[in-house]
DNA sequence: AATAAAATGTCCTACGTTAGTCATTTTGTA
DNA sequence: TACAAAATGACTAACGTAGGACATTTTATT
C-alpha cells in the first residue's frame, strides 16, 4: 500500500507539504496542486483511515446488525433506510446478520465496537422485544422493529394498534359493519396490539365484533396453508349473514385470499372487501385488484433510527424513547363501500 | 475510548500481559486472565482495529457497491449472498449505492479504499455493460450482475441464454409449438441474450417462431401498462390459431398476464400456459397457479461474486473471467401439456 | 535588486497496538 | 528449601498521518 511518503517522494514534494494537501491546506501552488495528485493516482494511493482514527479523527462508520437479511425481504427495506441517512450524513454503512443467534450479536457487536463505530443499530425482521445483554454506555445502540422491555434504548417501532386502527375505521366510514379479520399468530406483538387497534375502532363506532370472525391462524406446514386459508374462507361465506369485509394479517395471505374467492367465483371487491396490512408493494400493487392495506413504515423506520443514531453518536443529547412510526391507510381497489341499507 | 493501557492498569497488570492475552497467547495464568477480562468488560474496552491495520494486519473488510438497493428489491439477494459469504469467512461488510451516478461511485471507492478494504464488489440492479474508469490494479474489483467489454475484471452474470433456452425447451417438451413471447425492453442485454436462447431452442426443435408473437414492450407510463398487455394478451387469443403458451419477460409481468387472462374467462394452465423469468418467489410461489419459471440466480451470484474477492485477495490467483451462473427452471403450475394431436 | 509575502521544508511527537529483547517475579516440584 | 520452569514486566520501535514550531526557499511587487 502506497503511503504519503511514497507520494511525496514521487512528486518530489516534502511529506509536509502532501500531508497539507490532504487536510485541505489553501497555501498551495496549483502547480504542486497538481504534482501530488498525479502521484497520488498513480500510485493508487488513498490515505489511512486507520492512522487517521488513530489521530483521534472521527470514524465516520454506523453499523446495522440486522436479525435476519435471508429470509425476509420485508427488513431489507430498513437497511434501505438506513443506508439512504448514513449516505446524507456521509456516513459508511457496515452491515451484519444474527439469524436471531445472540452469539451472532455479540461477534458483531465486538468487531463493529472494535472499528470504533459511532453508532450501532439493530434491527429485527418482526415486531418484538429484545433482551440485550452487553453494556452499551459507551457506543449508542438504536432499536429498530423492537424494543427493550425496560426501555434502556432508543426505538423505533411502528404503530401497529394505530394502523389497524385506522384501517378497520376506514372500513367503517366506507359502510362496512360485519368485517371479519383473519390475523396472524397470536404470539406476535404486532397482532396484539392491531387487535385492540380492530377493537377501539368498532367500539368507537358502535359496531358488533362476531367472536367466530376473529380467525387466528394454526401453526402449519407451508403447504397446508393454503387449504387451511381456503377452509376459513369457506366457512366464512356459509355464514347465514357473512361479512362484507375480511382483514388480512398481512398482504401476501391477503393476495391469497383474493385469488382463492376468486376461484370460488367471488368477486373482489365487488362481493366483498379484502384488505391487507404491510403494503408489501411487490404484492400490493401487482394483485388484480390493486390491495387496500396499512402501510408498514419500514423505510422510515430505518432513516429515523439512523437519524437518531447520528443524532446521538453527535453529541446531541436524546434521551431513549420508543418512537412510533405511522401505519398508513394505502386505498387501492380491493376494497368497496357498502351501499347503505 | 479505553485503550489496552487502561484495560492493564485497572486490573493491576502490565500492557504487555494483556497485549499477550488479546492475542491469544498460551502462557496466561487464569486468574491473570480473569482479572483482564473483568476490567475490559468494565471499561467497555475493544480493541482498536485501527491501532491493528496500522500494525500490518489484515482489515478483513470486504466492500460491496450496489447500484440500487432502493428501487428493486431483485438486487438485495445480490447483498444477501455477498453477506453470507463474508460472514462464513469472517469478513466485515461495508455497503454503498449509487443510484448510477458515477460520482457516487468514486466516492464510495474512494472512501472504501481508505479503509482498505480488501476488494470491492459491484453490483447493478440489471444485467448490463459497466465502464470502470479508476485504476483496480492494487485493490481487486469483481462485478456482478454486470461486465467490463474489454474483460478486465471478474464478473459473475447470470446465463440468460441458456436460461431461456432451457425454459423454452421445457415448454417444448410439454408439446407446446406455438410459443408467444412477450419480452423486455429490447436495449437489455438480458433480452438479447433471451431472445437468443428462445431462438435457439426453437431451432433445435424445429418449432416455427411466429414474428407476430414475439412481443417488445413498449416505454410507458406505469398506469398505462395493465391496458397495454390487456391489449397484447387480446391480439394473441385472437389468432386464428392462437398460441399455447405464452413467455413473459420477468415474473411481475406474467403474474399480470394470469389476473388479466382470469379476467377474461380464459385458465391458465388449462387454456393456456404461462411462464415468466427471475422466480420472484413473493410473486412465483404466491400467485395461483404458482408460476413456472427460471430463476435469476442473484443469491448465488452473490456469494460467487463474494467467493472470487476473497480469493483475488488473499493472493490465490484468479485471472479476471466472466462467469455465467445458470438460470434453472422452476417448475410450478401455470403450465400444462398440451395433448398431442 | 530589495523586500515582504507566500509556499515549502525539517524535525519531532502522538495516536493504540504489537512484538522483540531481556530482566524479574511467581509458581510448582523434588 | 532449592531450583527450574512458567509467568509477568520494563522498555523500545514501528505502522501512517496530522500538526505544532520554526527555518528556508520561491514568488510577486516595487
Amino acid at each position: 500500500m502506497a503511503t504519503i511518503r511514497d507520494v511525496a517522494e514521487r512528486a518530489g514534494i516534502s511529506v509536509k507539504t502532501v500531508s497539507r494537501f490532504l487536510s485541505g491546506y489553501e497555501g498551495i501552488s496549483a502547480k504542486t496542486a497538481e504534482k501530488i495528485e498525479r502521484a497520488a493516482e498513480e500510485l493508487e494511493f488513498y490515505p489511512s483511515a486507520a492512522a487517521r482514527t488513530l489521530r483521534g479523527q472521527s470514524t465516520d462508520i454506523v453499523s446495522l446488525i440486522a436479525e435476519n437479511l435471508t429470509t425476509t425481504p420485508f427488513s431489507y427495506e430498513i437497511v434501505q433506510g438506513v443506508q439512504s441517512v448514513c449516505e446524507e450524513h456521509g456516513k459508511l454503512l457496515l452491515i451484519g446478520e444474527t439469524r436471531e443467534s445472540e452469539k451472532a450479536f455479540e461477534q458483531l457487536t465486538d468487531r463493529f465496537r472494535q472499528q470504533k463505530t459511532e453508532a450501532i443499530i439493530h434491527a429485527t425482521f418482526y415486531h418484538k422485544p429484545v433482551n440485550i445483554k452487553r453494556q452499551f454506555k459507551r457506543c449508542p445502540l438504536i432499536l429498530v422493529n423492537c424494543f427493550d422491555p425496560e426501555g434502556r434504548f432508543p426505538a423505533v417501532v411502528p404503530d401497529d394498534e394505530q394502523g389497524s386502527y385506522d384501517l378497520t375505521r376506514f372500513l367503517i366510514d366506507e359502510g362496512h359493519r360485519r368485517i371479519a379479520n383473519i390475523t396472524l399468530p397470536t404470539d406476535l406483538v404486532a397482532t396484539q396490539l392491531r387487535q385492540q387497534g380492530f377493537e377501539r375502532a368498532m367500539a368507537d363506532s358502535g359496531a358488533t365484533i362476531h367472536p367466530s370472525w376473529i380467525v387466528h391462524p394454526q401453526r402449519l406446514r407451508p403447504t397446508e396453508d393454503m387449504d387451511w386459508l381456503g377452509s376459513v374462507l369457506e366457512s366464512l361465506l356459509e355464514s347465514s349473514n357473512p361479512p362484507t369485509a375480511i382483514m388480512c394479517g398481512n398482504d401476501k395471505m391477503a393476495l391469497r385470499a383474493i385469488m382463492q374467492l376468486h376461484d370460488r367465483g367471488v368477486k373482489v371487491p365487488d362481493d366483498i372487501s379484502v384488505v391487507g396490512f404491510d403494503d408489501f408493494k411487490v404484492i400490493s400493487e401487482n394483485v388484480i385488484p390493486a390491495l387496500t392495506t396499512a402501510s408498514l413504515p419500514y423505510y422510515q423506520m430505518g432513516q429515523r433510527a439512523a437519524e437518531i443514531a447520528i443524532d446521538i453518536a453527535s453529541g446531541k443529547q436524546k434521551r431513549p424513547d420508543i418512537e412510533r412510526s405511522n401505519c398508513e391507510v394505502i386505498r387501492r381497489n380491493s376494497h368497496a363501500a357498502v351501499p347503505s341499507e
